[in-house]
DNA sequence: ACCGTTCTAGAACAAATATTCTATAAGCAA
DNA sequence: TTGCTTATAGAATATTTGTTCTAGAACGGT
């Protein structure tokens, strides 16, 4: 074979970086050939299209982000998944970028190629079960409440309080794992067993 | 003059209606013109370009969303600044999509149209006057660990709360606010007067 | 040395895009 | 009416986009 100056990963890296600077938009395949010096055809000789490539470059983040998330979980630790965060985005903080200054659909809109398609699926699956299992072991119960409590303070939360960091592309400070540490306490602990309600603690007015 | 079949607010409905449903992106001026059946030259006879377009569009939106907030902090009630994302959330629920599911490089990457880079200048002073205001006077104090928890409990935490539901195109449902106000609860509680620390609560082992 | 596979190389192409331009029609004021 | 302003109307243009296509170079096995 003629000498591959360029493989698959060149190109995904070559993306992430393109996607972090100025945005998935920006990931053009002109823009990736010219930052590689590499000539279009060698691009499509490994990616079917340019969808591939973004869908398989989120798909592929997401997955890494999700591992020590998912670990966490079924070693029953809550508050180790809602940490897990502020960790992996430290440690990872282009990946972080990507993952969680843009939405699935920035990278591909409408319909996902074929082959991606069902990772996506299974990924969705996969953090539905996280939530579920949380929310029946830990809140006691999976129903509708529980679940969005189970998202916020392992998911949303988390995120929310690293994301003003990511715009700035700096290392999230230890505060942000204060907050997070914080929510999750106040948030679990009004829910733990299922006894006592979330909202109208005693003696705390409503409004 | 001939007659005006289409006007400013015209352009500004169907840009907002293509956002939210295809993404910014989705705003082009064909897409536009089309969806309105007005021809190319009464756009470009209203508005110097698509980015001036959509620079307009999300600036007036982040202006009506910041109006209650601001006026809750200066009315000194922080709770109310909190939830005041969900409530905007529900009687404004297109506006919602547009501001909170994209970030303002998604309308105008790149430079922003001179008009417009003042508007967003200021805007971006009015939050950061609203945080400073609330550390100062509610946690006793403006350092920056302060006017991070500032931003988490007024902003962060609650527009996170409501992502997931503007995903979705649905309002959502009471159980955000009490997601939002436990937090805010938890975490101002915990800095009230800058007495007690965030973590490390007496007898809570840290992590 | 030869062949076949693999990859580089980049020109060529079609579709989409923002913008400009010229022409025309509708109202208003004199 | 005659002019002036304003807005419609849409063809024309230049650029950028993703993708395809053809040609040839580099290597491995025989």
């Amino acid at each position: 074979m003629g000498r591959a100056l360029f493989d698959h990963a060149d190109f995904l890296a070559a993306a992430r970086d393109l996607a972090v600077e100025h945005g998935p938009s920006a990931v053009t395949v002109a823009s990736l050939t010219e930052r590689l010096e590499a000539p279009t055809g060698s691009f499509y000789h490994r990616f079917a299209s340019r969808d591939v490539l973004l869908g398989e470059l989120w798909l592929k983040t997401i997955l890494a982000y999700q591992e020590g998330f998912v670990a966490a979980i079924d070693a029953g630790d809550g508050l180790a998944a809602a940490l897990h965060t502020p960790r992996w985005v430290r440690t990872n903080l282009d990946d972080a970028c990507l993952l969680l200054l843009y939405s699935r659909h920035d990278f591909v809109q409408g319909e996902w190629p074929k082959a991606l398609k069902q990772g996506v699926a299974e990924q969705a699956r996969r953090v539905t079960r996280c939530f579920e299992r949380f929310a029946r072991d830990v809140l006691g119960g999976a129903d509708a409440e529980r679940l969005r409590l189970a998202q916020f303070v392992l998911a949303d939360a988390p995120i929310a309080a690293v994301r003003p960091h990511l715009q700035r592309r700096e290392p999230p400070p230890p505060i942000v794992d204060d907050l997070i540490r914080a929510t999750y306490r106040a948030l679990v602990a009004a829910r733990r067993g299922g006894r006592r309600r979330l909202s109208a603690r005693p003696g705390a007015a409503r409004r």
